[in-house]
DNA sequence: TAAAAAAAACATAATAGTCGGTATGTTTAA
DNA sequence: TTAAACATACCGACTATTATGTTTTTTTTA
């Protein structure tokens, strides 16, 4: 791996343990046996890192999730539980095989969208393509004629799309409940709702 | 107003508006209009003044307007709506008659749980609070015969929560849609699919 | 009830340490 | 020979905190 990825993923790593503020850009050259000289030839600041950091690990990777799962062949419903579970789940990151808490993850960026305006705007867009996944779902169920029509399908994948993203605070806020058994059991309450 | 709670409310509002960690020592004095001794005569350190501000400003008032709530007269669909709007909505700072944005509370919140045990246990106590007045209300419900008896009640008040909870994440994420009109309408599907 | 003592409520000054960032030097590859 | 890719040394600004001094209020005592 070239240095300024490495310097990427092991800041993502300090990051996600510690946030963004507390941790020095010292802990950052350590981590990436860098000196101050390589760090500010690959980044103008540690501003600069955060913004290039969650744009790499974090939106690249959930807006890929979504376009995988378009392509995945399953029902509406497993591909609406599958996506979210796909992004919340476990997720890993790229090369090495560690594995990442999604609660951390949230609280960086929650972190980012709080300080920097173009996280903010990363982040808006993403929920916007989300939005349009669950959309194009539920359309797709119903032309199969499994899901209802009376409701506008923007108007029930928003309501969806809600349900989904509690889930996950959710879980920040009682982890002790597994998030597989919270997401099973809305989803299955949601289904009930919105088929025919 | 005392110089313990302008500190306090100072620095709730500098929080608010920076996050924790962006507002410094000197920032707080200027504020309250205090020096160095005064400050540490009142508070042990700036840590310890967080958790005094996110106990009294944040948790105190979330559980406070529960515990309204559930005195309020009024059907369980006015009661759900109502809860969560008290909180998420025009939440006002004592004595003052400034308005908070939630959604600022929420990120400060946020930074709290992940830096604080102490918040972190606040904060699953509240959801249990918040999910037991939901349950209470369904129970409720059913006993008025209007809603369904067929899933167990603490299920489908996670359910709600769940959504309700959500309503406030894609507000901070798609703040363009007002959060009445989200609510209401998730509100209104809600209460279509646990009414008898 | 006035003086004395004690405690509370601050104010001032200083400190050690860390922070992100810069300026410049050196090595390596094109 | 030139530019990329680093390394070294350094800096001023700012940080939370401490130690100590001063003023104000409360309590105790004569």
């Amino acid at each position: 791996m070239d240095t300024k990825s490495r310097i990427m993923e092991e800041s993502f790593k300090l990051f996600l343990k510690k946030g963004f503020v507390d941790v020095s850009l010292n802990e950052i050259r350590k981590a990436s046996n860098i000196t101050t000289g390589g760090f500010y030839y690959h980044f103008d600041s540690k501003d600069t890192l955060l913004v290039a950091v969650i744009e790499k690990y974090i939106f690249n990777y959930f807006n890929s999730t979504i376009r995988q799962i378009r392509d995945f062949e399953g029902t509406p419903k497993e591909k609406l539980k599958t996506v979210i579970l796909s992004i919340i789940g476990e997720t890993q990151l790229s090369e090495s095989s560690e594995k990442i808490d999604y609660r951390t993850l949230h609280l960086l960026l929650m972190e980012g969208v709080k300080k920097y305006e173009i996280i903010s705007k990363h982040y808006t867009e993403f929920y916007y393509n989300l939005l349009n996944f669950i959309r194009d779902v539920l359309d797709d169920g119903a032309a199969q004629d499994i899901i209802r029509r009376d409701i506008d399908s923007t108007e029930l994948a928003t309501f969806i799309q809600t349900s989904m993203v509690g889930t996950v605070l959710m879980w920040i806020a009682m982890p002790e409940m597994p998030i597989e058994n919270r997401m099973n059991s809305n989803i299955d309450h949601l289904w009930n709702y919105i088929t025919k």
